[in-house]
RNA sequence: GGCCCGGUGGUCAAGCGGUCAAGACACCGCCCUUUCACGGCGGUAACACGAGUUCGAUUCUCGUCCGGGUCACCA
């Protein structure tokens, strides 16, 4: 046994195994030529954030590309900073905005694959093995500074100008010897183990990044730490070893981590294993003060994807604006396949743009109302009761009370060519048509100023008579344009805009003192299917009501 | 500060040496119209700056500036 391998049973004497084992146990995948694994890896120090639902997106849409697997894998190496009920937030979220998920965390409870488990902190042996395999090659070593020696390194090396990090000469135990290591164990020290860098600044390593193309970076020469003193491995073993045992062809991940990719690729290659595709996603960001920066969980409320569950943007509407971002061809596409679903989507990595987009509400909100536009209205009742159910109580139990005629009230003009796009969210539905419910309803008699409560009242009382709740669309309007002259109004809109002196008003004013006595608004959706869902009492009644506020004034 | 990424209208973006520099959202106007919304038509508005390469640069190179990321026993 020569001295690596000395300190290597020393450091990890529990781990028997041989990396060969976890080859063998975990094979490379047998998918065909280009065929693409892809993941997305959590760590559950809080709720799903919106870039991680954006690149879940890409990665599913990447893998079924080709036809190929999208996996999630629980990164929980950190205890410090997880989160209660965290995981079940992000896989359940992934899955609420309908991605997919073929392997690891299938459900919040229940993972599921031949390459699991899909929770580091249940790999700590396969870690251990790995950088046991490693020291014994002399590639590791254990390292027992402290924080505080850390620190006064770092010091040093600030005041001298030096770029910081345990590297070359500041590598204090790089060359410990075993019989050290083996007194600072007996004393009961902590340590690290720390990856031998064979790297130098002086090199440099260059890497086709899927979206930003060819990226040359120095060379690591840091010996940053694999396993952490409690045996758990850091992020970036963690990676090298977890995506090549898992088959991952490419790793789409936020551009954060385009830093760290020379460590990445030097453990690769150390390990012996074949590196994968990189490809950086920019984030998402946001205006702040002016100032662009990366959308924030602190900050910003859109970045917990809750935000948009509580203000009732559907899941699809959410996605379809992700995709906006995520493809400059989408939209295009979408244009020549309206109602298409987005899977069908030709999706190019190569369509994505290298620079940060700014979330853009206003887009988001009209990709929305047009998703809305497009349901039927059993979805629309049924989604807007599931939305309501949670967080409008109220408005849910008076939606309840009669779903068909929430049918009828939502249904109004929805059949039309072109359906009104008033709804971008459930929680404005309520808002929307108020006035249809009587629990809801607030009279309000405010006229346009060039409308007089006099012609208001002459108006009002000629369509009590006439009113027939039996006409149809046109029918109604000829009843409208039928009481005109009982105001003075003008029986023809042509004839009114070309004379308006001579007449008091239009027929689109008369059906607009109609409208404002029955839904005490100047606008809403076609006046003659309101007050068919209403129906002839309530009109009436609220007519009546209309005529003595009028005569008052 | 070192290293890296980015920089086309307010926003998202096409563009890959020669274009009157697409399109979408937002905004404005007109039309349609029982109001509004929808829809249709039209409009305002952009290549960060400076050198170089070239017959010709938004496009290639360099520098400057600006924005972002990263420099942990966090991911």
């Amino acid at each position: 046994m020569n001295d690596f391998e000395r300190l290597a049973e020393l450091l990890l004497p529990d781990i028997d195994k041989d990396p060969s084992y976890y080859e063998d146990k975990f094979p490379a995948r047998n998918l065909g030529e280009g065929v693409r694994v892809t993941r997305v890896a959590p760590s559950p120090t809080g709720y799903l954030h919106l870039g991680t639902l954006f690149v879940s997106l890409i990665n599913r849409l990447v893998a079924d590309s080709t036809g190929g697997i999208f996996f999630t894998r629980i990164e929980d190496t950190d205890k410090k900073r997880e989160v209660e009920g965290g995981i079940a937030d992000i896989i359940n979220g992934v899955k609420h905005f309908g991605i997919k998920i073929d392997e690891g965390f299938v459900e919040p409870d229940r993972e599921e694959g031949a390459y699991g488990p899909y929770k580091q902190s249940m790999r700590a042996e396969i870690y251990q093995c790995y950088a046991k395999s490693l020291i014994k090659q002399g590639l590791a070593y254990p390292c027992f500074c402290t924080e505080e020696d850390l620190a006064a390194t770092r010091a040093i090396q600030e005041a001298n100008k030096i770029r910081t990090g345990y590297h070359g000469e500041f590598a204090k135990h790089r060359n410990i010897t075993v019989d050290e290591a083996e007194a600072l164990i007996k004393e009961g020290k902590p340590f690290v183990v720390r990856l031998k860098s064979p790297g130098s600044e002086e090199n440099k390593v260059i890497f086709d990044d899927g979206i930003k193309g060819k990226i040359e970076m120095p060379e690591n020469d840091e010996d940053f730490v694999i396993l952490k003193s409690d045996g758990i491995p850091t992020y970036h073993f963690a990676h090298a070893v977890d995506d090549h045992l898992m088959g991952t062809t490419h790793v789409i991940r936020g551009d954060e981590w385009i830093s760290s990719t020379p460590k990445h690729l030097q453990l690769f290659k150390l390990l012996g294993f074949k590196a994968p595709k990189y490809v950086h996603v920019s984030p998402i960001m946001k205006l702040d003060n002016g100032a662009k920066r990366k959308i924030s969980k602190r900050k910003d409320p859109e970045a917990a994807v809750h935000f948009f569950a509580e203000q009732g943007y559907p899941a699809e509407s959410v996605i379809e604006y992700l995709m906006t971002i995520a493809a400059s061809d989408f939209e295009d596409w979408r244009r020549a396949n309206p109602t298409e679903d987005y899977k069908k989507f030709k999706f190019n990595i190569k369509k994505m743009s290298a620079s940060g987009a700014l979330f853009d509400t206003d887009k988001l909100n009209d990709v929305s109302k047009t998703v809305i536009s497009r349901m039927k209205v059993d979805e629309v009742v049924t989604r807007l009761l599931d939305w309501a159910k949670e967080y409008d109580p109220e408005f849910y139990e008076i939606l309840q009370k009669d779903v068909d005629r929430a049918k009828a009230i939502y249904n109004i003009d929805r059949e039309n060519p072109k359906p009104r796009k008033d709804i971008i969210k459930w929680s404005d539905a309520k808002n929307y048509a108020e006035y249809m419910f009587t629990e809801l309803y607030k009279p309000c008699f405010e006229l346009p100023t060039h409308i007089s409560t006099e012609s208001a009242v002459k108006i009002l009382e000629a369509y009590k008579t006439a009113y027939d709740p039996t006409h149809d669309n046109s029918q109604w309007f000829e009843t409208i344009k039928s009481i005109c002259p009982a105001a003075n109004f003008a029986t023809d809109t042509k004839a009114y805009k070309a004379e308006p002196e001579k007449y008091a008003g239009s027929p689109g004013d008369a059906s607009t003192i109609i409208r404002v006595s029955i839904t005490g608004r100047t606008n809403t959706p076609d006046l003659c299917s309101i007050m068919k869902v209403l129906g002839y009492d309530t009109c009436i009644a609220r007519i009546d009501a209309a005529i003595a506020h009028f005569k008052t004034v």
